[in-house]
DNA sequence: ACAGATATGCTCATTTTGAGTATAAGTGAG
DNA sequence: CTCACTTATACTCAAAATGAGCATATCTGT
């Protein structure tokens, strides 16, 4: 019997954000087929760099060039892909994280930009505590940490409950995306874990199929956790370094790049403090010019201050602790 | 002609620190070899994760049990080994961070532990600036940004040494391990980049061979690259996560936490403000016992406090801004 | 008992936040 | 043209966090 190999394949989690909203590139080559995140095989012999790669294909099938873009995370269990053939080779999966200035009309037409909180609905609390996490992920988790075998497991599963989603006291962590899409999978809440489980003759008995999963659009593989990383990453980045102003035009107005920090985050935030942080920071200066049609008073255009990046050695928006202002 | 395919290798670099000094394992397979890391294969299809994958041969190969794991990034440039086969697989690496309690005797006979700061001699400023940056690194990359062919890639050099350096009056940011030790290495600085350079009929006109490289020990491959994102990872992660905790026996005097913070910060802090700020922060609980013979007043041994994680969304030593107090 | 070494406690000025209030400068309806 | 409404921008103020020291406690060794 043959060895049969590895394969190496680039996955991006392309974002892009339009006025309030986080959108990433999805390809739905089918209705009836879950989305998928671009892919592209690694020419082992061609291609130079994963980097420079990815850069290619993505230009190649949807007609972007990419600005800055990141590896985020390589994803290499074996049994990642369902529908793996038996035979085939192992798949690696080297994730990418690129940051578009815009969102064009998407190239190809299975190719569509969308809202990041279609998959993961309970990362945005802009509006406050989504319905969602007090109704239905709080009680099923609830359950799911009563229902475990052993005290041990219990307490421990609570304890992460906890941690993950601010449950008890403790408060909600932007950053923790990934842990909580993995506990929710773990629970079997969400379309994968149940699909995944009913592979490779893996039952699970613990789990009642009847109860319905969570809102929130599924994907291929493990594409969502993907972008669970992906959006982690983002909010954590956005603290120290200005990758913001990547998502962004060159000229702009302190609210829509506040909207922007807000989308990504997922929190509202205290918008005279938001300005003073950012200008106090030196991450911004103004042009002279104005923007009108606001409906009210002129707002300012400003741009990125690139000496930033000399002066300050943590220049990000810093998030604050408390999110607030409902405005 | 067949398709060589695609091999995949997992690399750690496992930390340790013993009182003032950050250790990682390196193998030496002979005296007339360089270092390299820990190095184990993947099987396509025997392992099941990487991550179980690499605590298996860690274990096997040394003796040692991983506490923390987590993936740093993936190497997979083409010519990322100079001593490559040309017909071969191409090689992708997989890099992993582990921290372990303590460095035992290093099982094998070829496995040293070594001080991180001897391969990465610029990053350890406990002692204030290293002569080294100072009369070494700094005139050498203001010859190497001078003999720059366009005026725009003379200011583009320029700002990145300031930047990563702090040359100017910029100041010198911890976190930027692998910026300037690609830096070092795009300069022609660091001996990886000689040799490489002198591989695959690439030659660079710039540089002078008589030039002699930097002081600080050279590795294999690219594992230097490797050790240097390590230790960028460290640094960062240490201000919001607890990880220092896996680094230390589950009772330690406020003073040792303090020195292994300052080990791998690289950077003295002040005694007072560091206890209150771990203290306050509520990382640590004093157990009522004292360590004796500290030939002053006793310490009182500490513990980590284990609640903190879930009461605190960001639970790190928050590294001050400034570095003080050689005392 | 005293010098020397640590550990730990406390103070104080400064800076950074969180949260508001106040004012400026547009728009559209009547 | 004035008024209600909108959005932008400026300031204020208390609370918390930070940077720097000084002061005191408790050991060891002579």
């Amino acid at each position: 019997m043959k060895a049969p190999g590895i394969a190496v394949g680039l996955n991006a989690v392309i974002l892009a954000v339009t006025r309030e909203t986080p959108k990433i590139l999805s390809l739905r080559p089918s209705p009836q087929e879950l989305d998928t995140l671009p892919f592209g095989p690694l020419d082992p012999e061609g291609d130079r760099t994963l980097e420079l790669t990815l850069r290619g294909w993505v230009r190649e099938r949807t007609g972007l060039d990419l600005g800055y873009v990141e590896q985020l995370y390589t994803f290499g269990d074996r049994d990642r892909d369902p529908r793996a053939r038996a035979g085939g080779p192992r798949v690696l999966s080297v994730a990418y994280l690129a940051l578009a200035r815009q969102a064009p009309p998407s190239g190809a037409e299975t190719a569509v930009w969308r809202d990041v909180y279609q998959y993961l609905p309970w990362e945005d609390w802009r509006s406050g505590r989504p319905e969602i996490v007090e109704e239905v992920i709080g009680p099923r988790l609830k359950e799911w940490t009563e229902g475990s075998e052993t005290t041990t497991l219990r307490s421990e599963r609570g304890l992460r409950v906890e941690i993950a989603f601010g449950m008890a006291g403790s408060d909600w962590d932007g950053y923790r995306v990934l842990e909580r899409y993995e506990l929710l999978y773990e629970a079997g809440l969400v379309e994968e874990s149940r699909r995944d489980r009913n592979h490779a003759g893996r039952t699970q008995a613990t789990l009642d199929p009847k109860t319905p999963t969570l809102p929130g659009r599924p994907m291929a593989m493990d594409h969502r956790r993907i972008v669970a990383t992906a959006l982690a990453r983002v909010r954590g980045k956005i603290r120290y370094r200005p990758v913001v102003f990547e998502l962004l035009p060159s000229r702009f107005t302190l609210l829509r790049l506040q909207r922007l920090v807000e989308a990504l985050a997922g929190v509202r935030l205290h918008k005279q403090n938001f300005r003073r942080l950012v200008e106090r920071a030196g991450l911004v200066e103004g042009t002279g010019a104005y923007e009108e049609k606001t409906g009210g008073r002129p707002a300012e255009f400003f741009r990125f201050r690139r000496e930033v990046l000399r002066e300050r050695r943590t220049a990000g928006v810093g998030l604050p602790t408390r999110s607030v202002d409902p405005s």
